[in-house]
DNA sequence: CATCCCCGCGCG
DNA sequence: AAAGCGCGCGGGGATG
């Protein structure tokens, strides 16, 4: 033997003709107690254990530490985690838990190079994983370490959105916890010398929180869905009969053609309503059986009873539609209490939210492929239908008293301004989309066409006999390089030559070079922002187009929009892409601009009495840091003034505010440092370390505020909001420092969105409701001959003060666009209140 | 042919 | 250690 030892030296030592076959890949061998890698192990005299038995408290342990696999130490001594990872993991266990731990892992026999055991390995093993629970009477709870276990009991999670959140699994018939945590080898891998990785933090603090609360776990409890519970009553009659026993809130769930009823051939298929008792289910317009009182069910509990829904924006938009304008009743959405009580953005569809609650997974009980809805048959749907609602109901029931009542509120408004902003959609001038793609075509035949003409191009396309690809940063690279003489750099993860934007511009005069960032230009402008609104009225009956927020997807709780993004619209060069988007007849474009808005959350969030108070008396700290940088470097606006040609004395010292504004004092403001702060703005590090002492000499409470985010997000694993909104997800880089500001100011907003809408619909006003929000900038349509009076009501409301913490006003800047969503023309600043 | 990742880039 | 953060989308290219 060489120096190395166990089964992967053992193996490296077999024929090559047998090393050709995956050492451990096994046919169907759950029948037999041992797979081949058992079996070649067996007849290796140095290998004493041929199958790992359990160890720590074997017989009477609590809780079970499940790893992968075995490692080399565990594979020489035949024990689990005893190794690097398992003495990570120990290091973690308080005393008094320590006699309570049995240690094992799901593949018994070492994978070469520790790669990540097959399935076929992992079943073959499993039968040893059943002797062992058997033998484990008194199991509580699993730790399980990483993504291989996890996907034994939670095969659809993904390891670093699931952990630290307890679910109940079945072994050996038997329910106990699974407690998902980082595998600790992840961990090792990821440590740097001398301070904590943000994974090493999130591991810890799910296993201190684990040990912490373990105690208090009530018994887990796996739930039984049946579908044949799902009754499936056959007249409108026998149907109320059930409702009006239901208890409040009654969970409604939906199938249907298309996701929005607004679009071209949407079609309501069927419902089923549950009280986590009751279930039924009933067909409205299943081609198969329609029904002629199934939506007059439905509205009648819509209009009658307080209603529960799973991701309720795509219920709501539905009763929306066919409500035709009365009111519908307040509703729950157990997605939403799964998104304040998990702390975090992922995890929420129905399927993961019933693995967790119910320990079951709801979505696996009848496979129905929504994308081929109609092939199913009815019973078989309807059934399906009625599960996700008694499963909505039963998660909601578990969770809804975890949740903070006013985030809770804020997100429901949001789900019900967000939904009526999607219906009434965004009208859009097709002859403008044309016109804007007509001439963008044009450029970019016209770059398309020069650039082929280029010398390095030819004898690329000669040498290689392939076709340049102006639209392939490989072949981008690869001319500019080899052919042109440029010396790219590569990019940070694939090691490919580099050619975004601030790489390329450093070759103003490289004829390839500038045709690419020409043609990136026009692609991105026709593909991205042009031809949605040239399908809209393909898509959309009514012509509009109806953009889609989400309200719970985004880490920091923002909206985020899509099919067509509407939320990254130019809005600075090219910004006449706007012109599409024009009012209705009659009305005018009134959006409204936050100033400043997430340095004012900073203020608050930091109590920063210099950044407070400069904000308050409307300083400019933009130029004054660009006085700053001045005194120490002089000759800065020279430069700009050489890279932009501009001469005037007044617009390049606005330009020369505007770079130090983003890219050195929001920058700063946000955890950047120096050294990107010298690489975007181009001056020398020296001068930003010196301005950076000043800076922070200035903003001394803002950098304890700082310190204080990383110390709260390292020993507590939790990132939280002004609001209380926790976050605990993998955090890297200065994100702790983010989150909070991003989505705090994203909760101001969306307070103020969502009175908006309220008030628009208790007054029957459309011209109240905001029509599109894009982040700091709430836009309406305002009718052309009352502007002053909707203003009025408008502004107020945007800057409301809300909360205590508010210790500097808000103010929105109001633009008015009479013909369209770019010409817009100055219409009042508007400053609010404040908590002195 | 579908799916995934990378790259690049628009917005706040 | 070095690091602003948060999104969605389109095209290329590899993979199965």
């Amino acid at each position: 033997m060489d120096g190395r030892r166990g089964f992967a030296a053992a193996f490296e030592q077999l024929p090559r003709h047998e090393q050709q076959q995956t050492p451990f890949a096994v046919p169907a061998a759950t029948e037999r107690l041992g797979c081949d890698a058992c079996a070649l192990k067996a007849t290796w005299p140095q290998i004493t254990s041929p199958r790992m038995p359990l160890s720590g408290a074997t017989v009477d342990g609590t809780i079970l530490c499940l790893a992968e696999a075995p490692g080399e130490e565990e594979d020489e001594y035949g024990e689990a985690l005893i190794g690097p990872s398992g003495q990570l993991l120990r290091q973690y266990i308080p005393a008094k838990f320590q006699q309570q731990i049995a240690y094992q892992n799901i593949v018994r026999c070492r994978p070469t190079n520790n790669r990540t055991p097959t399935p076929d390995e992992q079943k073959a093993c499993s039968v040893y994983l059943q002797q062992d629970f058997i033998q484990l009477m008194q199991l509580k709870a699993i730790i399980g370490l990483g993504g291989v276990p996890l996907r034994q009991f939670f095969p659809s999670a993904a390891i670093t959105r699931v952990r630290g959140l307890k679910f109940p699994v079945l072994v050996a018939d038997k329910p106990v916890w699974y407690y998902p945590v980082l595998h600790p080898a992840y961990v090792l891998r990821s440590q740097r010398e001398g301070f904590e990785s943000s994974a090493e933090s999130v591991f810890r603090n799910d296993l201190t929180a684990f040990f912490e609360e373990v105690r208090g776990w009530p018994r887990p409890e796996v739930i039984r869905l049946q579908p044949t519970s799902v009754i499936l009553p056959k007249t409108l009659e026998q149907a109320r009969q059930y409702i009006t026993k239901m208890k409040p809130p009654i969970a409604i769930d939906l199938e249907t053609s298309e996701l929005r009823p607004y679009q071209r051939g949407a079609e309501l298929l069927t419902a089923a309503f549950s009280d986590g008792k009751t279930t039924i289910a009933f067909s409205i317009n299943h081609p198969r059986g329609p029904t002629l009182w199934g939506l007059k069910l439905l509205l009648e509990v819509a209009h009658e009873r307080r209603w529960l829904a799973h991701n309720a924006a795509f219920e709501l938009s539905w009763l929306l539609h066919y409500a035709k304008g009365q009111a519908i009743k307040p509703f729950d959405d157990s997605m939403a209490v799964a998104r304040l009580a998990y702390e975090r953005e992922t995890v929420l569809d129905l399927g993961s939210m019933s693995q967790i609650e119910l320990g079951v997974n709801v979505k696996e009980l009848l496979k129905i492929d929504t994308t081929q809805i109609l092939r199913h048959d009815l019973t078989t749907l309807l059934q399906y239908n009625g599960l996700d609602a008694l499963a909505c109901r039963l998660c909601w029931n578990r969770r809804i008293d975890d949740v903070d009542p006013s985030n809770y509120q804020r997100l429901l408004g949001s789900i019900a301004a967000t939904t009526r902003m999607e219906q009434m959609g965004l009208p859009v001038s097709v002859e403008c989309a044309e016109g804007l793609k007509a001439h963008w075509l044009t450029q970019q035949r016209n770059t398309r066409h020069a650039a082929r003409r280029l010398l390095p191009v030819r004898q690329y396309e000669q040498d290689l006999a392939v076709e340049f690809k102006i639209t392939s940063p490989v072949d981008v690279g690869r001319v500019l390089t080899t052919y042109g003489n440029l010396d790219l750099p590569r990019t940070p993860k694939g090691g490919q030559y580099a050619t975004d934007d601030m790489t390329l511009a450093k070759y103003p005069k490289n004829a390839l070079a500038n045709y690419v960032l020409a043609d990136r230009e026009a692609s991105k402008i026709i593909s991205t922002y042009l031809e949605p609104t040239l399908e809209a009225s393909s898509l959309y009956p009514d012509g509009m187009l109806h953009p889609q927020y989400t309200t719970m997807f985004v880490a920091t709780q923002r909206l985020s929009s899509r099919s067509p993004n509407i939320q990254n619209y130019p809005s600075r060069k090219h910004a006449d892409i706007r012109k599409q988007f024009v009012p209705p007849r009659g009305c005018v474009f009134a959006k409204f601009d936050y100033g400043q808005l997430e340095a004012r959350v900073l203020a608050m969030a930091s109590q920063d009495p210099v950044l407070c108070q400069s904000i308050i008396d409307k300083f400019d700290i933009h130029t004054h840091w660009l006085d700053r940088l001045l005194e120490y470097y002089p000759r800065y606006l020279e430069r700009i003034a050489k890279q932009t040609g501009e001469l005037d004395e007044t617009k390049l010292r606005k330009q020369g505010r505007n770079i130090i504004k983003s890219d050195l004092v929001f920058n700063s403001l946000y955890g950047g440092g120096a050294t990107g702060i010298s690489e975007r703005t181009q001056i020398p590090k020296s001068v930003i370390e010196k301005l950076l002492e000043e800076f922070w000499g200035t903003y001394t409470g803002v950098r304890h505020w700082h310190k204080q985010q990383r110390a709260e997000y390292r020993y507590h694993g939790t990132i939280r909001t002004l609001s209380g909104r926790v976050w605990r997800g993998i955090a890297d880089g200065n994100a702790p420092i983010n989150y909070p500001i991003q989505g705090t100011a994203a909760d101001l907003v969306i307070d103020a969105m969502n009175e908006l809408a309220e008030l628009s619909v208790q007054q029957g006003d459309p011209y109240l409701h905001p029509r599109l929000q894009i982040h700091d900038d709430i836009s309406l349509f305002f009718p052309a001959d009352s502007v002053d009076r909707y203003m009025e009501i408008v502004h107020p409301i945007l800057t409301k003060v809300r909360y205590d913490w508010q210790c500097v006003p808000l103010t929105v800047e109001a633009k008015i666009g009479e013909v369209d969503w770019y010409e817009m023309h100055d219409a009042g600043m508007y400053e609010g209140g404040y908590n002195e």
